[in-house]
DNA sequence: TTGTAGGCGTTATCAT
DNA sequence: ATGATAACGCCTACAA
């Protein structure tokens, strides 16, 4: 394959000059400028991106990082699109994307300082769930640009990050449901160990006390993202002697068997009863009837992550900064 | 950072002695052996990929083309998986993992020529469905071994290639349910532009004629991967005057349709009506009741096709063959 | 506006 | 068993 040289040679001008061209200096004359373009068409030429690293000490690369052994994460549904919107950001600056899974070790080290000492990586996409003060002092150490896919939490040094704003995706739901005239609303799901749980349920709190609603604490559940703990729960809470008419499910398995429930005790939906989960389009669609959620844009979370990281990549003095996400209501068949 | 040089200073050595005792060539007595290790330790070193690249004329980098916009391919869902085996071959050989959507055009060319004329991959996994004569041709042009996921159809140059052993994955769950007693089975999904669907029809139409049943070819119905359509057309199956006992759906979305049928024809489940499809865990056992399935070993079909990539990496020579995955039944509560 | 030359960190060849 | 040196393809002072 051609290299500068070829070009220069053919198109009788120095090595210099063909780079000057390639990086569009401005102190190039158009005449010259032309003919090493058509010169590089004809030979095919494309510049060696491992040589032009080598010089510019930059790898035009960035990472995400993966837990898989994590499967159960709530972000993990959303994966696919996250990394497509990273994806097209990272090929739009013409950087390539590398996909590593956390646990892939070399020699006892963490796949991060592999790509990091290896020179492999400019900036690094990671989940917050793995985003330990460890793993930031290696970051930091070796001065590697990153950003975290959610709000980290616990952590002294304030880093960049981006998350979905679940506080107000679940008031959002709150009030639509307010105004579609259901009043007492359950939240079922809750997380502590959570964050973005907790959120959610920070937004159905200050929903209701915008709307002068009591907290009626037995209303709020704690439970797994199973469809069989979501049936469970939502038996109990409908035979109790105050019913909630509405409920909010901090995820799609949950609405499941809250949607099961319902239908075990010939409560029409949405009738009777309302519900609004998080989205999971795939369940959320196959649902009968199809469940109403809190959209989120997981698309757009995975671009905006990527432009914070070409932020801190091409300023290395841009200071941190969190980033949420807005969510909207997909309405469906269930509120 | 330290580099070679550095270490063969500390150290007392020239750079080829280091270089030689990272590439462990025999010719190094075990005392230097030794003293370099423990300085490359002390300095924190280690090997520069991008020189290495630069010198070895390799990337120590392979790729995984995805196409996003074809979302509704028998894939996408499995992707994730697809990719998780991948990675674990990837870096076991210590290579990374470079992943890019089809349609990241830079320049006008695709992003397969961009990467590799950048020299940025030493090797491509890409899907079946994008494997054109034209990409195919690139691809010789430069040298690259890759592997199709999928079995390439209609293609004149043969090629490497893995896929899931559909035929036998569906002659399987025939002979189970034979086995459980069910009689007349039917086929619900065919989708004749596709290949894997084409087979999961032979595996059908084999296993029927091994166990001298006749075809029925009304028991064949073609159908769109939606839970919709497979309603309707369950509907229609279990109207008629011979009915089938048993159904094999080539796809969950399309089993959520018949099982919502059979409810409504107060047709229990699995004593009047067997039902398997294929594999995607989420929507199987979200379901009520749970779908049993054709389990496909995703993540086993990512590995081998690394596998088979680096063996064409390593010895260009290595002539192309296919490679089909065998599947097995998951039982669940439909069958 | 263009050319010359040295350097980026490694490996391979040829010596010793 | 070890060392010196050129080469990989590009970029960037510095010079002209």
């Amino acid at each position: 394959m051609a290299n500068i040289k070829d070009v220069a040679k053919a198109a009788g001008v120095s090595t210099s000059t063909v780079s000057r061209t390639i990086n569009n200096s401005p102190s190039i004359s158009l005449a010259t400028k032309e003919r090493i373009f058509s010169v590089m068409k004809e030979l095919n030429y494309s510049p060696n991106m491992i040589a032009k690293s080598l010089t510019n000490n930059k790898s035009y690369t960035v990472t995400l990082i993966v837990d898989v052994e994590d499967e159960k994460s709530y972000q993990n549904p959303f994966f696919y699109e996250i990394m497509h919107g990273i994806e097209r950001h990272v090929y739009r600056k013409e950087y390539s994307l590398i996909v590593a899974n956390l646990s892939s070790t070399q020699k006892n080290q963490s796949v991060i300082e592999w790509l990091i000492k290896g020179k492999r990586t400019d900036g690094v996409i990671l989940p917050a769930s793995i985003l330990s003060s460890a793993m930031i002092e290696i970051l930091r150490k070796y001065n590697i640009p990153f950003v975290a896919i959610g709000e980290p939490v616990g952590l002294k040094e304030s880093v960049s990050w981006v998350d979905v704003d679940n506080k107000k995706g679940t008031e959002n739901a709150m009030y639509y449901l307010f105004e579609k005239g259901y009043r007492n609303i359950g939240f079922l799901g809750l997380n502590k160990t959570q964050l973005f749980s907790r959120k959610r349920l920070e937004g159905y709190k200050s929903a209701l006390s915008d709307e002068q609603h009591e907290i009626d604490n037995d209303f709020i559940r704690e439970c797994m993202n199973t469809k069989k703990e979501g049936y469970q729960h939502m038996i109990d809470l409908l035979q109790r002697d105050h019913r909630p008419d509405a409920i909010i499910c901090a995820d799609s398995h949950i609405a499941f068997g809250a949607i099961k429930a319902c239908g075990e005790l010939h409560l029409r939906i949405p009738e009777d009863i309302g519900i609004i989960s998080y989205d999971n389009s795939q369940l959320a669609e196959i649902s009968d009837p199809e469940i109403t959620t809190v959209y989120v844009d997981v698309f757009e979370l995975g671009l905006q992550s990527a432009k914070q990281l070409f932020e801190l990549i091409e300023d290395p003095q841009k200071i941190d900064q969190g980033l949420l996400i807005s969510t909207s209501i997909k309405v469906r068949e269930t509120a």
